[in-house]
DNA sequence: TTACGATCTACAGTCACTGTAGGAGCAAGC
DNA sequence: GCTTGCTCCTACAGTGACTGTAGATCGTAA
């Protein structure tokens, strides 16, 4: 049922029946009644989805994925360049996400008891080098 | 000009015009012919809003960092306090994102020449460890 | 004066969900 | 057998943060 593998992969009830209609997700299987079941197959494909999701893959992407590991004997080169792709936009992501944590963790120990005057909270996230100098624009 | 903010910000027109409509921009000031004129307050304030989007901070939480700093007598509690839960997630997301990022270097690295079967793209996404075991659910 | 680009308003579309309305299936308790 | 209460069903509207488009207007250079 479908409130099981929610459960089991931390995933909305609507958010998987949506993965179905897009195609993420196959058509299930249903009862005599009309109720959706799953295999391991299934919740094994939901995991992946999710992860994938949480990781940053847009659906297209994971769809592609999805379509490459179901015909294993093709060759690797185009999952590979895709992880590729990936993998340099992950490295920028978590450059900026590491300036912006030093930025925070400065901004929090200097607010400690001060005036939003003497906080850099503003300054470090505006960084404000990359902006053309000039005047009414 | 509009235009010409948006290329110093690298920001969209239409961004920017949305982002006046929902206030997190002011109104703009307006020609006889009725364009809109900036100044560098603006410029800095655009800036601001596009390194906070971009690092992770949700339009409501760049409205309450503007509307506090619109206030620098106040105490700097609340945006301390607003950074602090910031930097919880931002560190969160880091280490998810270097596991990932090894995940990733270690498929592309395994992919070469390889196939699909063999190949640690998807398994690097999965990590079935979260995952309760069963059959059908 | 005409052509062209930039700007204007207003509104529809996108992505990846999330929530809600109204109805049906189904096991447990009376 | 009937009610209660839960999960499930379909269908569709709403959200956040934009992005794109249509049709009109402004401003300037040829």
């Amino acid at each position: 049922m479908i409130g099981d593998i929610a459960k089991r992969t931390g995933t909305k009830v609507n958010t998987i029946r949506f993965y179905e209609d897009i195609g993420l997700m196959p058509e299930a299987a249903r009862t005599a009644g009309g109720r959706r079941t799953y295999g391991d197959a299934e919740v094994r494909q939901l995991a992946f989805i999710r992860h994938a999701r949480d990781l940053g893959f847009s659906t297209d992407e994971i769809r592609s994925l999805i379509a490459l590991s179901a015909n294993p004997d093709q060759d690797c080169k185009e999952a590979g360049s895709l992880a590729r792709r990936h993998l340099a936009s992950v490295e920028d992501r978590i450059a900026r996400l590491t300036a912006l944590r030093n930025a925070l963790a400065d901004a929090t120990r200097d607010c400690e008891g001060g005036r939003i005057a003497d906080c850099r909270v503003m300054e470090a996230i505006t960084m404000p080098a990359d902006l053309d100098s000039g005047t009414r624009v």
